[in-house]
DNA sequence: TATAAACTTGACTAAATCACTCGGGTATAT
DNA sequence: ATATACCCGAGTGATTTAGTCAAGTTTATA
């Protein structure tokens, strides 16, 4: 189980725009400087990212991105869902009548990975970008 | 981020034994063929548990394998170790003096991912195999 | 004692996913 | 004008996943 780069990618880049705070955009080049992420990728990212209203853009010269809202009211899930980074654990889907593994019913460790599912959504809802720009200050 | 099949196939297994709570050995051909999962990975898996201590084998005709202990000795955290199925959720590694990122220090989200993975493993010692199968009646 | 059932082990492989890059755009401040 | 910066679809090499294959050894039992 591992989280891939991209969503870790898209929850720094918020946390950097949000640690400097100022009301002028801030350019995905200064971010890939900063946080050492390449910046092609951090395109394809913010793509995302401002699809699903996380952030606005501001396109030509001194352009780049704002947050939408407020960093306290930004949370994980909310990040991790925009770039498509999904908490599965199982691959038996959770509400269909069919069950897993191709038999007619749940197996038998079903519960659990559906419940370490939810531990995880929760935690990620109950975190949001402001709580990491305070941390590293 | 997502768990492999080896973690969960092991799991299932061991549930799998756990259920028929016998003396006897249960072979892979049986659990292969109740949970739907190939023999022939099966086999691989449980070389691993058996390395690791966490079930015996009897070889031979009416062979198989059994549990070393009790069901609800047996946690989630030690059969997934077992497997090489790591939960890891960053690339920066712990304890290393060097940073993430090719960078001198933490990232802004090392922390985040940090008490992500805590809250994961704390979730999986605190969840046995015997909890699976009592579940499941 | 022959034989089939079952574990043992290392190597191999097709398919999928990851972590990007490429090559073209378009918009706008100076 | 021109440089800066966002926009967007497609491609790609490396790695991982989810197994399979081949070739054993061990033991119960007919």
């Amino acid at each position: 189980m591992k989280l891939t780069t991209k969503g870790r990618y898209a929850v720094m880049a918020l946390a950097d725009i949000a640690n400097f705070n100022l009301n002028t955009p801030i350019s995905l080049r200064d971010i890939s400087l900063r946080q050492g992420i390449s910046l092609l990728y951090l395109e394809q990212i913010f793509l995302r990212l401002k699809k699903n209203k996380i952030v606005n853009s501001v396109r030509g010269s001194n352009g780049g991105y704002v947050l939408t809202k407020d960093p306290s009211k930004i949370n994980i899930s909310d990040v991790l869902n925009a770039v498509d980074e999904q908490v599965k654990t199982i691959g038996c889907n959770k509400n269909s009548k069919k069950g897993c593994n191709g038999k007619s019913v749940k197996c038998i460790t079903h519960n659990l990975w559906d419940e370490l599912e939810s531990h995880i959504n929760i935690f990620f809802k109950n975190k949001n970008i402001s709580d990491l720009v305070n941390k590293n200050n």
